[in-house]
DNA sequence: CCCGAAATTATACGCTTGCAGAATTACCGG
DNA sequence: CCGGTAATTCTGCAAGCGTATAATTTCGGG
């Protein structure tokens, strides 16, 4: 009855590292930071608790390296989307536009994490600076497409007034991925997004309705 | 050494339950649910933890009054103002969006807040109902406003419509609630609410602008 | 084939958590 | 002024937390 030693088998860092990013991102999107305990990791990454002090000095190093990662997979999931768009600034703001109110960008883990890591981040100095970075990894190019549609269709901003177009996009896009993403069910598929872009276009006075066609 | 028993006053059940739901409250939007823990809400009610006990069944039982609480404060805190705010729909709509621009809407303690319940709200369907009722309070005057607004400027839109600009609009000043709760250094005094004045106006094509004198 | 290094598990410790029940104290009605 | 009630404090407990470290297992290189 001796109940005999657990078998394993040894991996890379990088792959139980990113399993062990992946666990904690996965139960604090569903329960929130408190359901992130180290044997709760440990148990969904398939490892035993003390594995995770092999990979990560302290939980708080191993939950700092998984908000890094959820921020830039963010920014380069949306920026990545944009390389296919073609040329023309109206399509581009409107293909923009369209996918951040998608999966994976809008749906109710994205929103879960987001709000698990607030107070983490607001009380945290270097997590702040990894979410400031990630932030405006989404408003600065907002703000430089809808210069070029301004100027693509003839019209143009001073610098400031250009800031509060995208300030204004920006809180549209924002608030319907709120409220796509904590009630999902109160809108239908392509509901949110066709409206997203339906009423940036609105807002900013750019027929961006036209190129609805081209989204999938 | 006998360390004598700490004295106390005795206090009415609705002024104790009061300050233990206020204390939750300011941990919780300080730093989470993790910071709101039995003992952290007693001290910070002035009590020792065991009272607690005494006028919640449990500790789950005191969270759920608060959110219920946070709720329905911010509610009245926001439908009561609109009470001197005159007959003229405009006028109204712009009142509106102002005040739920401004504190005690927007600020950092309500988003951190708001947050702080999004898993609890997610994982108790009783909770989630408390949050819908709150959710709707703020929606459906603001879906009336814009039908009433819009009925005076000699427009009127099918019900289908009118939604999808109430959705719009309420998504914008979500998003603009958003932004100058979690990054409020980055914004004046008025500014937010008179980019939310000005941009809900366009999003609908409103004057609303016209009555920005009347703010205050 | 086997040995050493490193990955992984196992065990233990001190602290905090929510909860329970007994002991005490404040206050009200007589 | 005094006794009873219930509001409040106090003490303790079992479970879970993060962390530390020793014991084991895996696996590639000689």
């Amino acid at each position: 009855m001796t109940q005999e030693r657990r078998k394993f088998r040894r991996e890379g860092e990088a792959q139980r590292q990113g399993d062990l990013i992946a666990a904690a991102l996965d139960l604090i999107a569903e329960g929130g930071p408190q359901a992130a305990t180290v044997r709760a990791i440990a148990q969904r990454a398939g490892v035993t608790p003390g594995l995770i002090r092999h990979y990560f000095r302290t939980k708080e190093d191993l939950i700092g390296a998984a908000y890094a990662q959820f921020v830039r997979r963010m920014a380069e999931d949306h920026s990545a989307t944009m390389d296919g768009a073609g040329p023309d600034p109206l399509a581009r703001l409107a293909w923009f536009v369209w996918r951040a109110l998608c999966p994976p960008l809008t749906d109710s883990r994205t929103v879960g994490l987001w709000a698990g890591f607030l107070h983490l981040v607001r009380n945290d100095p270097r997590m702040r600076n990894i979410h400031r970075t990630g932030y405006l990894s989404f408003r600065d190019p907002l703000e430089s497409l809808i210069g070029e549609c301004l100027a693509a269709t003839g019209r143009s901003l001073p610098p400031r007034q250009l800031q509060a177009e995208a300030i204004a996009a920006n809180a549209l896009i924002d608030g319907l991925w709120l409220e796509g993403s904590v009630l999902p069910e109160d809108f239908q598929p392509d509901e949110l997004p066709r409206l997203g872009v339906e009423k940036v276009g609105a807002l900013l006075g750019l027929p961006l309705t036209d190129h609805l066609e081209d989204m999938q």
